[in-house]
DNA sequence: TATCCTTACGGAATTCGTAAGCATG
DNA sequence: CATGCTTACGAATTCCGTAAGGATA
């Protein structure tokens, strides 16, 4: 039994059982790897996968729960790495950080320079993907921090906190009609061709089921990751924009876009921020979510990482 | 990084920091265990012990935290065994019980001769000692559940439940004026001689905390561990014994001893059982603790073992 | 036939023991 | 000076790569 033969096992499952692909990913030989795993299983008396014939085909019952010890091994074997950097290099080391587009242009730019300032020997990695690969990345030790407005709340392993709400707004180019409504209902939004995000992002689920309970149709042109591109798209008079707030937070007024507040269609939106559980947080992670959010504190993401994984979040939400 | 690495350190931790014990416990040379938790030291970059010279003093603050990941992982090892064993010999392996002797003589005959006609297969290892001893036992992966009366359930790192309540009896030679008295009070027993448990034992503090509370002063002739030796210098006519009730439960009366329940005296005692946090089960550990009491389930077991460490203990209590 | 896992084999690196060195109490 | 950690060194083992073999879809 040794780390190797692990992160053979867990590497395996995470590139759906393909050796190949396992041995590539951990830069060495395919046959180390087959060796590896059946030398393990040799170990253990138990096969982790089944074969049919020389095929991986799935993970056997038992091969889930070697799994599971397997996963907690090597977290922690990633918390000693980050215990070492801690302690080692004052102030210095790597924190990856996973989010989407919205975050990583129009929030992350000013918590992200103040954290250099602080810590200017932390070196920054952004990771950026959907709300769906913010999760991935964490569960795969990719990143250390996660942000996304949506599908990490609900993710078993992660623990998420929210950082703060957000409501969608309306764009339209400066002399459109609607840029004069102070309320805009969802008959006049939806009378508009809609360019708005990519399903998988930023608060999207939240327009579809506005939309759908009200039983209108939207007409979507246009669906993008990310609100630069459909303002562009809303100057260019292809429909009118749904974009978060964050977006247009920092656009000067009288400019050639105009927009409304259109939180009393949609809804509130939270962006969560999410950690690993179990996983060693460094004091400069501690910072930079201290950073992101007034409601964030060390000790609060410490009661949260405590927490117990099946109950449900308490103080910490409000 | 490895394996063998965690094991010494682990180890070294045990054994007091004393690298030459931490050796011959695991069967090695010494100057490989220095080399190791060397080596483990440089890769992390950082000193898990603080040495004065060439000798280890003291666990560094990052060695604390590098040693709560190590013992995850060892513990995870073991886990990967137990999973091992579980499926590949069906019905077999060994199980490892540490208990005090009142249990080891009185309670666990029964169920381990229902065990043994069960799971014939399985090995049973039985470790005797204080209930401290059943403790470290536990943490320490000599062994897999553990039965007390005391020192159990405020162990950090275990999960303990209730099995059952017992009193302790007054034993008296069958002629002693005492064998006809009903419920006899503290005054009449603190008047005779007294032969009990030695402190560690089978709810002894229950007993000195009654008389303290009664302010009264009693005088114990002999401390044993076992109810054997008692009830033997009680036949010896040295004096009056206190036993736990399991001890003259299968007595037959008439004999040349006599005894009453005296729970209304030093109250209810709460023998229970426990295991590692974090500890695979294999089933037949679930069947023996099922045996152990009606009260036990593998249902219940399982809630517990998933409790959160620092929350308190809360149905499977009643 | 293309993909993919297992077996075979040999040079290189690692491991682990003994012996020696040196610091503490 | 007795105990106890570290360094030195060499034999044995393990590791890990390439090449070949065999099974599936």
């Amino acid at each position: 039994m040794n780390l190797h033969q692990f992160r053979f096992v867990q590497e395996a499952v995470r590139r759906d059982l393909n050796l190949t692909e396992t041995a590539k990913a951990l830069h060495t030989s395919q046959p180390g790897i087959s060796k590896g795993i059946l030398e393990l299983e040799e170990e253990l008396g138990v096969d982790i996968f089944a074969r049919h014939g020389k095929r991986l085909r799935r993970i056997t019952e038992p091969g889930q729960l070697v799994l599971q010890s397997v996963e907690i091994i090597m977290r922690e074997v990633a918390n000693l790495r980050r215990i070492g950097e801690e302690f080692s290099k004052q102030d210095a080391g790597t924190l990856s950080i996973a989010t989407t587009h919205s975050q990583a242009r129009y929030v992350l730019p000013e918590p992200v320079a103040q954290l250099r300032r602080r810590f200017p020997k932390v070196q920054l990695v952004m990771h950026q993907g959907t709300p769906g690969d913010v999760a991935r990345m964490l569960a795969d030790d990719v990143a250390e921090i996660g942000l996304a407005t949506e599908a990490l709340a609900d993710v078993p392993g992660l623990v998420t906190l929210p950082c703060y709400e957000w409501q969608h707004v309306l764009v339209v180019p400066a002399h459109h009609p609607l840029a004069s409504v102070d309320r805009p209902t969802l008959e006049q939004v939806a009378a508009e061709p809609l360019i708005t995000y990519h399903p998988t992002f930023s608060g999207r689920s939240r327009i579809d089921a506005a939309f759908a309970k009200a039983r209108i149709k939207p007409n979507v042109t246009l669906e993008a990751i990310d609100a630069d591109v459909i303002k562009t798209y809303v100057r260019l008079g292809m429909g009118v924009g749904l974009v978060a707030e964050m977006a247009v937070r920092d656009d000067p007024p009288g400019g050639d876009l105009a927009w409304r507040p259109v939180g009393h269609l949609f809804g509130p939106n939270t962006l969560r921020v999410a950690f690993k559980r179990g996983a060693y947080l460094r004091h400069f992670v501690f910072a930079f979510a201290e950073l992101l959010s007034e409601r964030l504190t060390r000790a609060l993401i410490e009661r949260a990482m405590a927490e117990r994984p099946g109950s449900h979040p308490t103080s910490y939400e409000l």
